[in-house]
RNA sequence: GGCCCGGUAGCUCAGUUGGUAGAGCAACGGACUGAAAAUCCGUGUGUCGCCGGUUCAAUCCCGGCUUGGGCCA
C-alpha cells in the first residue's frame, strides 16, 4: 500500500509523513522536485536528518545541484524503490507537493529514451511562428497548447524530433487508475490561514539566512542552474544581482509561494482522489476503512 | 477659520467634451506526460463619498454636507 501525503506547500506534510511512517513501520519516498537536490536547504524548507526519527527517506538530497533532474528520471528512480519496498512488504509513504512527479511515478505515464537535439532555430522564433511550426508537424498537439505557452510548444516539437512520434500520439490515459494500490491524503487548511503561514515561513527563512545560502551556492555553481528555479532561490538571485531590493525579494517570494500553493490545490483537486484530513489518525482510519469496505 | 487638491473594484489609479466605467496588482477559476516550486490560459455589478439641483439622461455640470491631504492665517 502506498500512502501519498501531498497537498499545497506549508501545510506540515513532513511531520505527518514521519509520524505515519513510524506508526506503520514504513519508509518515505520523497516526491518533492527540489528536495532531491543537495544544497537547497533553507529555501526549500528541507527537513533535517535529526527530525527523521529513524524513518528511512528515499530520493532525498541525492542529486548534485548542477545536475538537471526530470520527471522521467524520477519515474525510473521512484519505481525501483516502490517495487523493492512492495516486495519486502514495507508500507510506502510518498511525501511531497510535486503533483506531476507523483503522477509520473504512480500512473501509466510513458517516457521513451530520446536523443539530445539542437533546438536553436526554434529558440529564435517568435511565439506565433513557433506555434505554426508545431501545427505543421502535429496539428492535434498545437490545438491543445496555447501559442503563448512557449515551453510546451517547444517540447512538443522536441518530442517529434527526438522520438520520431507526435506528442498527440502518446497515449494519454485520463481517469485511469494508479498502477499500484494507493491512497491520496492532504492536510486540510483554510486558505486564508495557509496564506498567513506562508508569510511567517518565508520571513523565518530570511531570518535563518536564506540570502547567505543562495549567495554561497550561486558563487559556487553560477546563477543559471535548473535547481535555482525553486521559489526562494530565483528571487534572491535577482536581489543579489541588484535587480530588486531585499524587501522586494521577500515579497516576491511570498506571492510566488502563494500562487504556487493555489496551483497545487487546483492540480490535486482534479488529478487525485484526495482525502483531506486533520490528523494522522484520520489517515489510518480512512485507510483502514478503505481496505475493509 | 480661508484657499487648493483629492474620495471610482480588496489595493494603487485611469476615464467618461453628460448616454451608468477600465488598467496594473491582488483574488478566484482552469490547463498540465522529459525545467512542474516550471509554463500558460480564463474571470471585473463597482450604491464612481453622501444629499439635493439642472437635464430626456449625472460618476461627470451646479450647490450643500462629509472625509483625507496640502498651503495660508
Amino acid at each position: 500500500m502506498i500512502y501519498v501525503i501531498t497537498g499545497p506547500t506549508c501545510t506540515g506534510k513532513d511531520a505527518f509523513a514521519i509520524e505515519l511512517a513510524k506508526r506503520l513501520g514504513g519508509e518515505i519516498i520523497n516526491a518533492d522536485a527540489f528536495h532531491v537536490y543537495k544544497g537547497l536547504i533553507i529555501g526549500t524548507n528541507k527537513p533535517k536528518e535529526e527530525d527523521f526519527q529513524g524513518v528511512k527517506h528515499h530520493l532525498f538530497d541525492f542529486i548534485e545541484l548542477d545536475d538537471n533532474y526530470s520527471i522521467a528520471r524520477y519515474q525510473k528512480d521512484a519505481r525501483l524503490i516502490i517495487e523493492d519496498l512492495l516486495d519486502r512488504n514495507i508500507p510506502i509513504i510518498m511525501l511531497g507537493g510535486s503533483g506531476l512527479y507523483i503522477k509520473a511515478a504512480l500512473f501509466d505515464y510513458r517516457f521513451k529514451e530520446e536523443d539530445k537535439i539542437d533546438m536553436a532555430i526554434y529558440d529564435a522564433m517568435d511565439n506565433k511562428t513557433l506555434h505554426e511550426s508545431l501545427k505543421a508537424i502535429d496539428h492535434a498537439a498545437a490545438n491543445n497548447i496555447h501559442p503563448n505557452n512557449r515551453r510546451r510548444v517547444m517540447r512538443a516539437i522536441q518530442i517529434f524530433l527526438a522520438q520520431g512520434i507526435r506528442k498527440s500520439d502518446i497515449p494519454i490515459l485520463r481517469n485511469e487508475r494508479p498502477l499500484y494500490e494507493c491512497m491520496f491524503f492532504g492536510i486540510e487548511f483554510d486558505r486564508g490561514d495557509l496564506y498567513l503561514r506562508i508569510v511567517s515561513r518565508v520571513t523565518r527563512m530570511m531570518n535563518e539566512g536564506l540570502i547567505r545560502e543562495v549567495k554561497q551556492l550561486s558563487e559556487k555553481y553560477g546563477d543559471n542552474q535548473q535547481a535555482f528555479n525553486a521559489i526562494g532561490y530565483k528571487e534572491i538571485i535577482e536581489h543579489l544581482q541588484g535587480i530588486t531590493s531585499k524587501e522586494e525579494a521577500l515579497s516576491n517570494i511570498i506571492s510566488n509561494t502563494r500562487h504556487y500553493a493555489k496551483r497545487q490545490i487546483t492540480f490535486f483537486r482534479h488529478q487525485f482522489d484526495m482525502h483531506w484530513v486533520k490528523t494522522v489518525d484520520d489517515i489510518i482510519r480512512i485507510a483502514h476503512h478503505g481496505k475493509t469496505s
